[in-house]
RNA sequence: GGGUAGGUACCGAAGCGGUCAAACGGGGCAGACUGUAAAUCUGCUGGCUAUGCCUUCAGAGGUUCGAAUCCUCUCCUGCCCA
């Protein structure tokens, strides 16, 4: 592939190169390119967020680009502000180690594990000393730092930003030089934080990376940015059913975008858009388990929610002599789906009608169980059946 | 360090001695309608052995028949000044 054939492939689907000069000159030198995407293992799994990224990356190493992945685990302790509208808890380093594992692991679902370069960079920055770490911070300014978005609302929001959230760019432009990135990918809220990087290395007198910036997925709420914290995200190590009924659940308008940034391309507008939702959530079950577990995941998600058709394999709970239906409940969601529920939200979902046996609804939370039950399907939640035995 | 305003449920925010498990909005959940979409409408949203009881309004004490509301101390945050 030319340089100029790679940088097209490259420049598809990002939301902002710094610059494309620069990229093509890198590229044009031809030796491999040093591709840095920092992570912070802050939570234990990669979702569908983390996999726009990831996607890019993999593309730089299909071309033969040098990988090179930075593990914040030095970082995730401090906590990453970027779009944040307050402070990060902080994160043990237990906590931090065992996400770390997990991460990669998720990680190399996508990239190639033999050609990753996969480092820690608390390997140089628990080493540091107080004077080094002054001089890392002369180099940025105060009104560099003020200007950024997320800390100017938070500003003018009278809410609190602490001084050691400042470090964050700061340190995460020190691992460009650590690493001699030529390029460092990230979402777009890390523009700033990608931008100290060249401020840096120019610092070293090394030639400053080039920032390429991914566009942000939204989750499955189609308003937040995906995040584990919102709740609103699909993991990448999620069960085939679990991703395939996320995925059917996003908005129409959300599904275009997720063809885009996911898949890569628009959507067949001469299809039914539940049909399309069915291909997209479908595709994301192939890509991430496999084709057989995808066509799987469409027939199990249609028997479950075609009319009429109780050939679904609901988990199967054993209810002994319980007759009580809040107690039955609360044991089929124990049992049947690992939820714990307490007495007052399943009085409120059986007198709300959320709960029924073989379609019918039992709204009385005082009344026993039917006679009769075994074989038949209780429904908890518009989600969730159990088949009692 | 000085002054000042505050800390209320998942979030924002009312309440400022009894009628407060705490208005309202957001979010979330459930029902109807559907395509497990959107929009819309309705209801719910601390816990329990449940017409009552228990735990919550930063924390610890105190006043009172009675406190989220008053007093004392402590912790935390914003703003102004240094």
């Amino acid at each position: 592939m030319s340089p100029e054939e790679q940088l097209e492939a490259l420049t598809l689907g990002t939301a902002k190169i710094l610059s494309r000069e620069e990229l093509l000159k890198k590229l044009r030198s031809g030796r491999p390119l040093r591709a840095k995407l920092g992570v912070d293992p802050t939570a234990p799994d990669i979702h569908l967020g983390h996999t726009v990224v990831l996607e890019k990356l993999r593309q730089f190493q299909v071309m033969g680009h040098q990988a090179v992945l930075i593990i914040g685990d030095f970082t995730a302790t401090v906590g990453d502000p970027s779009g944040r509208s307050s402070t990060r808890p902080p994160l043990t380093r237990e906590e931090v180690l065992g996400n770390a594992e997990t991460y990669t692991d998720q990680a190399f679902k996508i990239l190639d594990r033999e050609q990753t370069e996969v480092v820690y960079n608390g390997d140089w920055f628990r080493g540091m000393n107080y004077e080094e770490v002054l001089k890392l911070n002369a180099r940025v300014t105060m009104q560099q730092m003020l200007q950024r978005e997320d800390f100017r609302n938070r500003i003018e929001g009278n809410k609190e930003v602490r001084l050691h959230e400042m470090q964050y760019p700061v340190m995460q432009g020190w691992d460009s030089v650590e690493v001699r990135a030529d390029v460092e990918l990230g979402g777009t809220d890390q523009l700033f934080n990608i931008l100290v990087g060249r401020d840096m290395q120019k610092s070293q007198e090394m030639e400053p990376q080039v920032a390429m910036c991914l566009p942000i997925l939204e989750g499955t709420d189609g308003a937040r940015k995906m995040s584990k914290s919102y709740g609103n995200y699909i993991g990448v190590d999620e069960s085939p059913a679990e991703m395939f009924g996320k995925a059917m659940s996003i908005s129409d308008e959300l599904m275009d975008r997720w063809y885009t940034l996911l898949l890569g391309g628009g959507r067949d507008l001469e299809l039914h858009p539940m049909e399309a939702k069915k291909q997209l959530a479908a595709q994301l079950v192939a890509r991430y388990h496999d084709a057989a577990a995808a066509v799987a995941a469409r027939a199990d998600f249609e028997a479950k929610f075609a009319k009429g058709d109780s050939e679904v394999q609901w988990p199967e709970v054993q209810l002994d002599d319980e007759r009580r239906l809040i107690t039955a409940v609360a044991i089929a969601y124990r049992e049947g789906h690992g939820t714990e529920r307490s007495n007052s939200e399943i009085r409120r979902l059986i007198q709300q009608g959320g709960v029924q046996l073989d379609g019918e609804k039992l709204n009385d939370p005082a009344a026993d169980l039917p006679a009769a039950v075994t074989d038949k399907v209780l429904r908890l939640d518009k989600k969730r059946s159990v088949r009692l035995l």
